[in-house]
DNA sequence: GATGAATGAGGATTCATTCAT
DNA sequence: AATGAATGAATCCTCATTCAT
């Protein structure tokens, strides 16, 4: 009964939900001018024009997507550097995270990819009210970390860009991947192995460095 | 004088290179779906019907401009490989070199990110030639590095993806990063400064690590 | 009244049959490579790309055609040849009958013509589920005519094909034979008169032959 | 030393020739409107501007082709017509002569029947220096036979029409014929036999008829 | 909310033709 | 005589969008 009828209200939402859906996927797998209304209408099994019912044209539909995919991955992003207040391990702990949340979203990445590829404008106002704070205690957090001693102020950011490339390149690279290596990179296993290569990577690299001279080689 | 009559051949010839150069910009710009062909005709100045005077077809055009463009790229790769014998810090070589390549071929490296996007169908052929044999040889030199006793075996493939990520995405995500540094990531001064920071990265990533207290586990 | 607002289904039927119309015309008067959407559109006054609402492309547009065109003439071939059963006027008859048909649809024939000139691809199906039991009934029916000690049994194709080619060739030589005459043979009177020549022929030909060497000539 | 080098008139009359043959496949295949230039030279094996050092265009070359062809057949018609000082088989003969021709050239009535659909504008010219006197003296000729007192006057241009239309369907309907028959109606037997078969039905159509019975009406 | 129908704009491709070489 | 290159005009078809139902 409470199933039943479900509030219009409801199945309206449902809909567009349903349409967010197979438009994520078109838009991840083709990119914005790849993705045609027809491909996505059929991905959910409507006509064409009731797209419009729910989104006022393509690209409202674009930007829809991107924000509802973009959100928990922001969200994830200032809550993890506001938490800065625990000792230090965070920053490994939120590559392993975000590689979880991305191996369940998969297609976010590769939207993320093609929008950069595209210029990033509708990344833009996203960021504008998410990463940049984010950004901001981000990079203070690396600051306190041993690497400070490592890597010159200004090479803080790029050390950031370069952990986005590994991680977002981790899953639009997948294809390649897999052929080199014969096991799929996105699978959990590959998920959770490469997770833990990244992290270590990183933490390798915020370490201290060597004081050069010491007992080397 | 020396460029005055221009034996017709040549001419030829060089207007189907103006429309490799125009086609690989917009290729690199938009990605296929995104490029018209008349983007491109409108690139080299001619009209619409001049562009199947020299190429077949828009596939047959994409085709070219990938293999025009990954050619250097490819000879480079398999060259540095080839010179292993020298003693070992061609790896942070490869980094600056392929950098310094893609520097002043920007457009190269979001060719391949939209290629893999789309599925690399059409990289496949090309580095099935070229690419293979040089990962073997690549996963072999690595393997010779004091880093052999750091990452398993199997890790080492990702390794080279993770480096693949990092320069490839320095240029696709370039103008983040500007909106994040200020300063053109791309600019000579930009590919000269990241360069060595991700060639020290890879040195760092490829030293042995210290054994964590000095006898380990 | 009655035409007010149309049920709104049976506009869209309406417009599917006007396109029909139209490129039947079309196609019969210049066959399907000569035939272009725009000439149908404008035929029936709509804009090419509505010709898609409807059929799939000129190709399922020109099959929709033969099909529409063929289906009353193999309905009376098949008809007519199952009432056999009457004593023997059938054959005669049947050229008036379909005679006085293509004179209504003079496309027909012309699009027969130019369908077999093409290769006959598009008939096949159609003459397969109906022309060819049809054909072998016919087959049995001029066997039991006094015709049979005349003509040897593998010539009776040939007398069907003949006929056949009698009445098609009417309609595609109407404009020489109005060249030839004065008279229209497509006019009611020309028809009229044609169709009762071609069933002469015809009676003629099915006749038991004079033995010769009776009366002489 | 008389084939070697080859009067470079004799060579360009060749490839003239050449194309004409390749332009009359290509327009017996697929009509006017369906022949591309491109089909053209690649019959002749040339480049498609070469065509121009030719024929002044492609209705040029199409009207060439058209009269070649033609002409053999209309020589033929009008020599025959004019034999008619001998007794009186010439009919029969003629259907059988033409037969053997057009079984030699069966493009040809393929290429009258695409012309007659398209209006015969290009047949015209042809047709009034050579077919018009002709058609005048056949009538003549017919009238000369028994038939005479079976067909009425004005009949007389329709039983022409109706030869002609058995004669060229004969090549037009070839597919269709050897679906039905299983045998090739074009092959040298097939034209022998078939020929044998109008020529006696065209005998037996100019026959006297016999009056049925009584005596007569 | 859903959809059949219509359409302006445009997209890849073909075609006949021209011209310089 | 032959042809590579260029192109205006057209062809088939797709797309995003609108609107009446």
């Amino acid at each position: 009964m409470a199933t039943a009828p479900l509030p219009s209200r409801r199945r309206g939402t449902q809909t567009a939900e349903s349409i967010l859906d197979a438009a994520e996927a078109c838009f991840a797998r083709k990119g914005y001018a790849g993705t045609t209304l027809r491909d996505v209408a059929d991905g959910v099994g409507i006509r064409i024009p009731s797209l419009y019912n729910h989104f006022a044209n393509k690209e409202a539909l674009y930007a829809a997507v991107l924000e509802r995919g973009m959100t928990p991955v922001l969200e994830m992003l200032s809550r993890s550097v506001q938490q800065t207040d625990a000792d230090y391990p965070a920053p490994a702990l939120l590559i392993r995270e975000m590689m979880e949340l991305l191996g369940n979203r998969p297609n976010l990445p590769r939207l993320v990819q093609y929008e950069l590829l595209a210029g990033g404008q509708h990344l833009a106002p996203l960021l504008e009210s998410w990463l940049r704070p984010a950004i901001a205690q981000s990079l203070a957090m690396l600051q306190s970390t041993p690497a400070v001693n490592r890597w010159k102020p200004e090479q803080i950011p790029y050390l950031l860009v370069t952990f986005f490339n590994i991680v977002v390149g981790h899953f639009t690279t997948a294809t390649l991947t897999e052929n080199l290596t014969g096991s799929d990179p996105l699978s959990p296993t590959g998920i959770e192995a490469s997770s833990a290569f990244y992290a270590e990577i990183f933490e390798s690299l915020i370490q201290a460095i060597e004081p050069p001279g010491d007992s080397g080689d």
